[in-house]
DNA sequence: CAGAAATCAAGAATTATTCTAAATCAAAAA
DNA sequence: TTTTTGATTTAGAATAATTCTTGATTTCTG
């Protein structure tokens, strides 16, 4: 553990939005002014690997960090651009809603939504809309 | 839609593999020698937002298509490269397996599982996980 | 068929990311 | 403390997928 990883880590801890590796490079150098962005690039992949940190893909957006190692799927805001982590409701985190073919092992399941967070949904008084309560029925056309 | 969109569709529906931009444009040059990639791409992309094909990613790596209309999740295995569709066990599609927050829309959620198909599966006789019978529990670490 | 609009092809441009090579650093050895 | 050794950092070049630009071509519409 470096100086730079360390850095890096610390950033990725203090807010917990999920930024871009340009993002943490701008808000590393305000504390070490040398950090080059490859060095970013360099720790965010080093810590990918010592799995302190996940890697995050919407699309062909650019690659996000996030150090919350445990289970959980992301929701990215198409009004704001937040992006939020989103627990398991039961212990196997939807995987039993899937019919894996018989034979086959997952390793590993990636899950993401996109949406409108609650700020932004509320915002929107499009006719009844309004999203007072629980999360309306989504379009779910799973990729 | 125009001689190049139909032959880029017929391409996708022939064979369901889920090709690359660069697969589909080395398929499409069989039949249309003059095509190029950038139509290719622009072809993706207008039956994409016509609705008739679905773009799939996963990670970083090059963007797939995907002509199934249906809802479904995506299946890519590590040991051959396939891509396999996955469909939903129940009405939902592993939505209620998460805690949506509360006031939030969602509009669609995209689904990618990483794993060995079953050849590939079969194919590593490691010690006792000889894969047999259904898929062994997964480490469900969704990103 | 004429004119307008859409689409295509070729290659340049863009962008996120990775690679390269030289410089720096840090821990272990002397 | 100096030297050595190997990993890490840096800056910039390179890469790869995708998008953009421009002019040519095709396709509609009348």
């Amino acid at each position: 553990m470096t100086r730079q990883r360390r850095l890096v880590y610390d950033v990725l801890l203090r807010d917990l939005d999920h930024p871009t590796a340009s993002e943490v490079f701008l808000r590393a150098k305000d504390q070490l002014a040398g950090i080059s962005l490859a060095t970013v690039y360099n720790c965010l992949e080093t810590l990918t690997e010592a799995g302190l940190v996940k890697q995050v893909n919407l699309d062909r957006e650019p690659s996000r960090y996030c150090p919350n190692l445990n289970e959980h799927a992301h929701f990215f805001c198409m009004g704001c651009g937040a992006v939020e982590d989103v627990a398991p409701a039961s212990r196997d985190g939807g995987l039993q809603g899937w019919c894996i073919p018989s034979g086959s092992r997952v390793e590993k399941m990636e899950v993401a939504m996109r949406g409108l967070c609650r700020r932004c949904a509320a915002g929107e008084e499009h006719s009844v809309e309004t999203a007072a309560s629980g999360a309306s029925a989504p379009d779910r056309s799973a990729n």
